[in-house]
Parts: C-alpha cells; structure tokens; sequence
RNA sequence: GGGCAGGUACCAAAGUGGCCAAAUGGGGCGGGCUGUAAACCCGCUGCGGAAACGCUUCGGAGGUUCGAAUCCUUCCCUGCCCA
C-alpha cells in the first residue's frame, strides 16, 4: 500500500525548507508502512480570511503530496484560534464571529482547497471541538506545562518587547492553544510556513508533556507577493486568489519580475528545478524570452484553478489587449441616465456617480495625469463633457480598466 | 497604586500658538520607458472648487485665545521604571 520510505522522502523533502525531525520522520513512515497505517498530517489554517491565495497553496500541495502518499491529510480550520488571533502581526480587535460566518467561511475554503486537495481524502475539523470544550482548570493545566520566557523566545514577541509595543497575554496563549491542537489530533506531521516554526515546535513539546510521541514539523518557504518583497498576503495587497477570474491571475502574473518568476516556478509548480535552472540560463543568454516563461508559468496557475481551456483563453484575452493594444472582449457596462433637455454631463460627475472613483477630486486628478480615454481618445480637459450623441462608448481609466458605458435617454 | 514618556494622514515619522491640509520616507495611483515586466524617471495622493478660496482633519470630550496638531482640564489607550 505504501511506497518504500526512500520514495516517499524525496517527494515530501521537494521545496520543504526544514524537517524536524528528519530521523523522527522516517522512523514514524517505517512504521506506518510496516502496520499499513497512515500518517496523520495535520496543517491549520484561519479562518478569518477564507480567501485563498497563492501562497496558502504552497502548503497545500505540499499536503497533496502526502495524499497521494497515502497518508491522513487534515485541514484544520482555526476558528477558536483565530478569535485569539495570530500573534503575527497587530491587527485590531476581531470582531467575534457567529457559527453561522465560520460555517459560511469553512464552505468557502473547501471549495477552495479541493481545488488542490483530494475532497475524499481530506478531513476537515475544527479546533474549537476540543478548545472550546476545554475548562478554565484544563487551560490552567497546559498553561503550566511552558514558561513565560520560552514563549518570548518567540522572534515576533522579542521584536514587540524591543519595540515597546504591547503583547497581550492571551497572544502568549496562542502557541499553546495551536500546540494543543496537536494533542487532541494526534498528529504525526504538522505542515507550516517557516513562520510558524515557533508554533510547530511548542507542539512537538507539548505532546511529549501530555505523554505522546512529538510530531515531526515541516516548514514550507512563504512565498513572496506580487511585489517580490514582502510575503503574499491578502492586506498587503500583493496576492493571487484563487478565486479570482482567470483574466486576473493571468495579468497578476504577468506584472511579476523575472526573478520571481522563477521562485514561483519553484514553489507553484511541479517543474523539475534543474529545468527550472536551465531555462534561466538560456534566459539569460537571450535564447527564450523571459516574457514567454512567465506567460507559461502564468498558463500553468490558471489552469491549476479554472483548467486548461479557460487558460488558453485568458492568455489570447490578454495578447489581445496588452501586446495588440485591442479592447477587452468583455467590458463591465455602465448605464448612464440622460434627460433630453439638461446639458451634457461631465466626465468628472459620470466616473464618480459610477462609483469608478472615490471623488470628484480624483476624477480630476486622472484626467490632469493623462490616464483617462473616451473611445481611444485621451481626455485632456477636467471639465470635459460627454457626447450625448454617442450611445455608447469605452471609458478607460489608466492601464487595465475598460467600462462601457450605455447612455439612455430619458 | 506611584512616577515618566507617548497617541499626528493608509503606514512610519517631523511639527510644540498663526507662514499647517500638516515636512520627509514607504505604500498607493497616474504618466514615461518596456515584455501590462522588474528596475528607473516624472507627477499626484483630505473633501468641494476652473481658480481664488472655502470646508472637515492631528486619541475622545470640553475649555483658553482674534487664532490650537501645538496651551489648559478631563477621560480613553500604549510603552518604560518603581511597587
């Protein structure tokens, strides 16, 4: 049932950044191969965001792989954790969610992760079935079981404190409470970012307190947002959801720098590396154009969500606009009221009634800038006012908005 | 509980009675260049106004003053030290 251990490290070993331990590992895929007994591989997510972009997907192949090595995949939904709130970070005070939005936003996810994961192989659970159960002595108890300084080892906490910005004391909770989830699934793996190495490891010592045999943690890299820079993350606005139309993803793509082309490659697709390598070299001798990698690349995400077909036609859509400089093929339309009478409106009043724009101010300021066309037309004049003899027209605003807009006469 | 230092625009951070819609950097947006690249260059970035200018902003509320981000009172929040 299960392949040979050897086999089955070299996939879980593709792209991980550490494994601890790796002895640990294949002693646990040893003995799971000799009793026919898969792994359990526990991985959390929060639930708070159920949007999911590329750089959860990291994670999540990586949870494919051990599906297809037969092994017990769970999605974890953090939705007591996430009413903590991940120390990562200071966001202000989460509103309380109902049971009826984390339901809401567990369905959004599972419709979104079986687009990589197995729906048949997948166990989805919630940690608030065993946190929530746990009394004020029981959290006294795992509270015992680590030190305040253990946890302020914690690199984000050692920052804050440097920093004098306040940590609360129910952050400090946090590790536990994530480190608990391992107790109560029995997990032999968890996956994480190399962010969450602190977390993971808290786990492995925490089941060794409540007598089980520590997991062994993987980390995974966190991929870099659209800016190359930072992390992918929805508020840095930098990210790919998988959700979005393939259009979307595609153009994404495409506005990434070369070098992380090649980093998604890495992380995003199941391109051998040494290929990977080579086609940076023959990049850099001028023999592929990088553009073509990246179109490619871009083609390949897209179909990971939406399938081949789709992707095909997000490339032509975006050929077709961006190197041919033609329109969209689909445009949002814009109704606009005309009474017969009333003089022509303007530009500015038109893109902001719209809700194009958050105000007159920055109506204006688009036009001053050149970044505003009627029909191909660059409108130069702030108080510029539409032709009313023309019942249709395309308004476009800077590069990549196209609006058709439908005049009715009243 | 006591003492001290703070809270400024999306973020960081200057500003300590009028010249402050508030320096600077980042971010964002627009333009240029291009491969919708990245990097780089230029511009914009509270609201209304063509402009002049007006209006609303500097933790909350109140006050002093012709005039307050700046001074006073009070409340809330954060950090540090002491207990």
């Amino acid at each position: 049932m299960f392949k040979p251990v050897e086999e089955q490290l070299k996939l879980i070993k593709k792209g991980a950044v550490e494994i601890i331990q790796e002895e640990d590992l294949i002693r646990k895929l040893e003995r799971s191969r000799k009793e026919g007994k898969p792994l359990r591989v526990k991985a959390g997510f929060d639930p708070t965001a159920p949007d999911i972009h590329l750089g959860h997907t990291v994670l999540l192949r990586k949870m494919k792989h051990f599906q297809d090595l037969g092994h017990e995949v769970i999605f974890l939904i953090g939705d007591f954790t996430g009413l903590i709130g991940d120390p990562t970070g200071r966001s202000a005070t989460r509103p309380a969610m109902t049971r009826e939005e984390i339901n809401r936003n567990a369905e959004t996810y599972k419709q979104q992760v079986f687009k990589i994961l197995d729906p048949q192989k997948t166990i989805v659970d919630f940690n608030s079935r065993w946190l929530g159960a746990l009394t004020s002595f029981d959290i006294i108890k795992l509270a015992s079981k680590y030190t305040v300084a253990r946890i302020l080892e914690r690199d984000d906490f050692t920052k804050r404190l440097k920093a004098g910005l306040p940590i609360s004391v129910h952050e400090i909770l946090y590790p536990l409470m994530q480190a608990y989830d391992s107790v109560a699934l029995q997990a032999d793996v968890e996956l994480g970012g190399t962010d969450q190495k602190f977390n993971l490891l808290v786990g492995r010592e925490i089941q060794r307190e409540y007598g089980q045999e520590p997991q062994v943690i993987l980390t995974m890299p966190l991929l870099e947002g659209l800016d190359g820079v930072e992390k992918m993350s929805k508020s840095l606005g930098n990210y790919v959801g998988i959700n979005e139309p393939p259009n979307e993803i595609f153009g994404k793509i495409m506005s990434i720098s070369d070098d992380l082309m090649y980093r998604y490659y890495e992380l995003l697709t199941d391109v051998p590396t040494e290929e990977i390598e080579s086609w940076k070299k023959l990049a850099r001798e001028g023999q592929i154009n990088p553009r073509d990698l990246k179109a490619r690349l871009a083609r390949m995400i897209v179909s990971d969500f939406w399938g081949e077909e789709e992707a095909i036609k997000a490339e032509e859509e975006f050929d077709r606009v961006f190197r041919q400089r033609y329109l969209p093929s689909e445009m949002e339309e814009k109704f606009i009221e005309i009474e017969p009478v009333s003089a022509a409106p303007e530009l500015v009043d038109i893109m902001y009634n719209l809700g194009l724009v958050p105000s007159r101010g920055e109506a204006k300021r688009l036009i001053r800038q050149g970044g505003v066309y009627l029909d191909g037309q660059r409108i130069e004049n702030i108080e510029h006012k539409i032709d009313t003899g023309k019942l249709e027209q395309v308004l476009r605003i800077g590069k990549r908005k196209f609006y058709r807009l439908k005049l009715i006469q009243k």
